[in-house]
DNA sequence: GGAATATACGTCAGAAGGACGAGAACCTCG
DNA sequence: CGAGGTTCTCGTCCTTCTGACGTATATTCC
């Protein structure tokens, strides 16, 4: 069953890998194909760009309708092309994945068209549809590094954290313990990485937590470095 | 004249953007186009993705056609995919930009049907056809980075080099002064980033220099940070 | 009030790099 | 052949940054 061929404007697809932190464990956003080819296997939440939106447009619209999410409450940054010529076999096509990067939602997917998409560990996500294991890995890989240069950690937190919050990101996506202190005083040091919010947060127990904002800056220097071990 | 759609499997290209360095300048291969649109105006190599090969087997085949380079004396690696509904005045034509990284070759585009192409200064390369200005830009910004990460400022150098060569890359790429005692504590302080070939070059004037091979390594670590000003 | 806990801040040593001095190995020229 | 100039190589000092780890502070629970 190969005859089939899309018109020339849906040659290119947009597909997103969309992480968020939900108890303490790195979560996707996968969705399961209701057509062939992959009927019922998981894959990433995607689809063909139309003929009048440029390709990030095509990403937002995409993220939109599986999250809900719009305006700039999240991290949303082109990770690459993708085009082995047998990785659809409806025919040729080329799709460029998206690295979304967003905070642990409180409705979860409420108001989308998307009931059929749902968070999952990265670490049970295995098996998907097309070339979207390699995808995944790649934006894995990608995430794990912007967060040593850029300060796109705080994406994954809500309007007001704590230095604690943020150090969890980077243990969960690096998938390895920081020390609390020199990480304080790391995040602390590094101008426009967080402001104070000036609130404090109701402790469950031990000494409460300053609150912050995230700060404006974007790039970390110098950077975060993981000690990267073979 | 929009009347021209091309098939399906034409939709997507492949543009290259070959960084060399000439005479202590940063250099960029530029076709003149001969054929609308933009006719005349000079623009990036590249071509249509054919039916079977990938995206990387593309870009290559084309800087083999371009340059007459082939096996793996070049560096070349994906920036990014361009998608501007408006970028292609004969249709909706998506491309996906490689850099590829060379060193000077020594006979420059022999053998090669490409007579048309030319090595420009990056500092009087304006003006480009399509949104070639936009992805050359977005590429030296890629390979400064690069630079800093990574041991890629080798392939700009020929088989064999010196230190002082290796740093020439340096300066010229970033557009500032290195001291050269400091970049060669930390050049050969740095594992597999080169090796000694055992020769020495011929002194033109002073001491004659050591001579290296590029080393295994690929990633540099710790990073070779260029102090960026506003 | 004391124990437990989590946050905030401090200290020390080693690694890395910017600034710069100086020796080593070649050239040319007188 | 020796002096001076040039480039490459090696070394020193000092500052910054960070890993390891000690300690004070603020809260809840008992």
């Amino acid at each position: 069953m190969i005859g089939f061929m899309p018109p020339a404007h849906l040659v290119v697809a947009v597909d997103l890998v969309v992480f968020t932190i939900r108890a303490d464990q790195l979560h996707v956003l996968l969705i399961e194909r209701g057509n062939p080819p992959f009927h019922g296997k998981p894959a990433l939440p995607g689809g063909f760009v139309r003929d009048t939106e440029n390709l990030h447009a095509a990403a937002e619209r995409e993220l939109h309708e599986e999250t809900g999410l719009n305006g700039h409450d999240f991290h949303l940054q082109q990770l690459g092309a993708y085009g082995e010529p047998d990785r659809d076999p409806r025919g040729r096509i080329f799709t460029v994945a998206y690295l979304a990067i967003v905070p642990d939602l409180p409705a979860p997917l409420a108001g989308t068209d998307a009931s059929d998409a749902s968070w999952v560990p990265v670490t049970q996500a295995h098996g998907l549809a097309f070339d979207h294991d390699q995808i995944l890995a790649d934006a894995l890989e990608a995430a794990r590094v912007r967060l040593e240069y850029t300060t796109v950690a705080t994406s994954f937190c809500p309007s007001e954290f704590s230095v604690t919050d943020l150090r969890r990101v980077y243990e969960v996506v690096w998938g390895r313990p920081i020390d609390p202190r020199n990480f304080h005083r790391k995040v602390i040091a590094t101008e426009d990485f967080v402001v104070p919010s000036g609130n404090k947060r109701a402790a469950v127990v031990g000494r409460p937590a300053m609150l912050y904002h995230r700060g404006s800056a974007t790039r970390l220097n110098p950077p975060m470095l993981r000690h990267s071990e073979p």
